[in-house]
DNA sequence: GCCAACGTTGGC
DNA sequence: GCCAACGTTGGC
């Protein structure tokens, strides 16, 4: 099983909205950008994820499974644009904020610190414990 | 609100 | 196929 991790500004789509949302969950489309769309399509049913809120927070906030694998994204006329469907698992204990993050050594190859513009990335397993340790779970 | 970083587009 | 121009994201 792979973990990964999905930004969003909470604006926008927010934890709680995910939350919302039940077991029915949603898909998670808009995403316009290859690498992004890619790594999406790795994803498997019953893959787990950070949800990340970029902009007000910066925090980790809460997991995320996987539901439905890629498929055509809703929001787009054109088919190459493919997104997964997501559901809310459990909030994170304690937020895990950048800024820990960026303080903690077991992180300092995350994507999320050295690229903060991809909005869908791969977690490592270790960086993954590292995250659930800093949120206290 | 600004701007740096990055991705995409389009002219050559 | 290169690269300048442009648009977008996201931290500050």
């Amino acid at each position: 099983m792979a973990f990964w991790l999905f930004k969003s500004e909470p604006d926008v789509f927010s934890w709680d909205d995910l939350v919302a949302k039940g077991e029915t969950g949603e898909e998670w489309n808009g995403v316009r950008n290859y690498q992004a769309r890619n790594f999406m399509r790795a994803m498997k049913v019953g893959d787990l994820g950070l949800f990340y809120h970029s902009n007000i927070g910066k925090e980790a906030v809460g997991i995320v499974q996987v539901i439905a694998e890629a498929h055509p994204d809703s929001t787009s006329a054109d088919p190459k644009w493919e997104c997964v469907d997501l559901k809310a698992v459990e909030s994170l204990p304690r937020p895990v904020t950048l800024e820990q993050a960026r303080g903690e050594p077991a992180l300092k190859d995350m994507v999320l610190v050295n690229n903060s513009r991809l909005s869908v990335q791969p977690v490592t397993d270790a960086e993954w414990a590292a995250i659930l340790k800093l949120a206290g779970s």
